[in-house]
DNA sequence: GCAATTTGACCTCG
DNA sequence: CGAGGTCAAATTGC
């Protein structure tokens, strides 16, 4: 965070400097002036937007914090509050095309089962809601614990890859959304038929930065499991399993624990270089897997 | 053969 | 009625 401060710090200098000489720049050196500035709150907007993984992972920890609480959070609010106010409006509050979403909420909600009911092909021929079986039932929004998190996808190599967060995902539908450049990816837990887990997740890359995607989990994981030794057939892109932590936990806090405790443990540092935030260096096997007793092996 | 992904159709909600 | 969410048959890959 220091250093994301220092190339704020940086940029204001700059800022002022361009103040400063306003009327004796010429146009070809006050463009370079607006590049440099430019150049360097756009690296500290990527480093931000890290520190802010880590931020919102800590606060689904901790179910309830303030938008702005951490002690470097509010040296940044007073050096330039504008700049965080409009950040945080960015990327912390209504960060979706159609803002309904904050980057971290916790609902509450009654979590049901399971949210659909699966039809046959001849059921579903039958037609929609008619006959005496109940109808689908199907989750909407506001429906179920809800969290969102930004998190910055791969710089380099296969940028298509979705954010990883040690659970495994099984991908069942894509679509186009309006206003938006990008489809969105639905996923839900690949145990979910076998330990009845509620577990989803929504990915979609963001409109105005194609590199940070919006992950939106839905419900929490009841099958207490890491990925299942995922194996060639995972390596899709839509479905690649990675982890960056061997470490157990006993509690299921999520998997914006694992995402951060991840990255923390990765990074070593904040860099500009993002490839950090999800190396796949643990083979599969190193996942750790644990089961509810009455499970038996039902998993494979 | 099995499991995961793709994708068009279907369903629900606002 | 349109948009978003889900289902499941078809397809793909191992």
């Amino acid at each position: 965070m220091e250093e994301v401060m220092s190339i704020i710090f940086h940029g204001l200098k700059l800022v002022d400097e361009l103040k400063s000489s306003l009327q004796e720049k010429s146009p070809e050196s006050l463009s370079t002036s607006l590049d440099e500035i430019t150049k360097t709150f756009d690296d500290a907007k990527e480093r931000l937007k890290i520190v802010l993984v880590i931020r919102n992972s800590e606060t689904t920890m901790n179910q309830v914090k303030p938008v702005i609480s951490s002690c470097s959070d509010r040296m940044l609010m007073q050096i330039e509050p504008d700049l965080m106010h409009e950040y945080w409006l960015r990327y912390g509050g209504s960060t979706s095309s159609h803002g309904t979403e904050a980057v971290t909420q916790r609902q509450l909600m009654a979590v049901d089962g399971d949210g659909g009911r699966n039809l046959t092909a001849t059921e579903r021929s039958g037609g929609s809601g008619s006959g005496s079986s109940t109808p689908r039932q199907r989750r909407r929004k506001n429906e179920g614990e809800e969290q969102t998190v930004l998190v910055p996808a791969l710089r380099s190599g296969n940028t298509d890859l979705p954010p990883d967060d040690s659970h495994t995902w099984r991908k069942y539908g894509q679509k186009e959304i309006l206003h938006s450049k990008f489809p969105r990816a639905y996923y839900r837990c690949t145990h979910q038929k076998l330990y009845n887990c509620p577990a989803k997740k929504q990915v979609q890359r963001l409109n105005d930065d194609p590199f940070t995607f919006r992950v939106n989990y839905r419900g929490s994981h009841t099958c207490h499991i890491y990925s299942t030794a995922p194996t060639a057939s995972a390596a899709a892109p839509t479905a690649l399993i990675t982890t960056t932590t061997t470490t157990s936990h006993p509690v299921d806090y999520g998997p914006f624990f694992d995402m951060a405790e991840a990255m923390m443990l990765g990074s070593g540092g904040i860099g500009a270089n993002m490839d950090f935030i999800f190396p796949c260096n643990d083979p599969p096997h190193h996942h750790h897997c644990y089961r509810r007793s009455e499970d038996g092996d039902g998993d494979k």
